[in-house]
DNA sequence: ATCTATGCAAACCGTTTGCACGCTT
DNA sequence: AAGCGTGCAAACGGTTTGCATAGAT
């Protein structure tokens, strides 16, 4: 649990450690994949009923200012999170099976480079999300689109 | 006036020739960069006071479905529109300045090539938005973070 | 005791939808 | 005349916020 260590850390800073941020951490922690606040509250009130939707959108915040979780916009449709001591990675997602691969850092930095010699624009290293069709949805011929 | 042989060659299929519609597509074809459903409407409006916001999310899609017009979700929390006649590109957008810079398909596509041949993954070729700082804010020793 | 964090409910913002009417065909 | 498209207003879904209270320090 080597998260709670870095919430001790944030408290000597004058944050307070209640139970809700406990809670919340852990099951970002747990996920190995992403997650959305709905998830998130919707696992954490199995434990703790009372705690409360708008309790995950703060302490999401809160999380991400600290650097202890990610932001990920997949979709606009609602953003995602994750925890942050995973290696950087970005995703690659089906549009056709929702299978999601994980592509890492030095493929999208290849890009960034790119931009950088010709554009002299210093691309965000964010987390990035690349919509598209898997191997296994091209080669089926049950695949539409 | 090309977009509106375009609309015609709608008509042709069933779909009807309005007013609102002829609006709409003039103001994002006149439009060099991308636009906002909202920035459509307060446009249209100066000619058509009565043209809601509805009307203009419908057509948008209707324009959208025809191929007469692209959709970007530069950001989540609006969606973009632009005519699709423009040479496809993508977007640098700094984060400090907020200056746009379109860079061409090729550099994107070097990263679909990348993550096909490694992830045989095929990636959609859509419109992207990356964010970042331009040369400009980066020298600048006014912009902060 | 102090003051941050929480629960609750309402607000927000972009977008969508149901319905009756108007306008294109 | 037939029926798609529009205006209006209300709904929607994710996220944010104001306020009084609970709880960590």
């Amino acid at each position: 649990m080597q998260h709670r260590d870095a919430i001790q850390r944030l408290r000597a800073q004058g944050y307070r450690l209640t139970r809700q941020r406990m809670l919340i951490l852990d099951v970002i922690a747990r996920r190995r994949a992403h997650i959305s606040a709905d998830e998130i509250h919707r696992e954490v009130v199995q434990i703790n009923p009372a705690l409360n939707l708008a309790t995950v959108y703060r302490t999401l915040t809160w999380l991400h200012g600290a650097g202890l979780i990610r932001k990920i916009d997949v979709s606009r449709d609602r953003m995602l999170y994750e925890y942050a001591a995973a290696d950087e990675h970005h995703h690659l997602i089906c549009r056709s099976c929702g299978v999601e691969h994980q592509i890492d850092n030095h493929v999208v930095e290849k890009l960034r480079e790119h931009i950088l010699e010709h554009y002299d624009f210093a691309a965000d290293p964010e987390h990035i999300a690349i919509f598209g069709r898997c191997a296994r949805c091209r080669n089926s011929a049950m695949a539409d689109l």
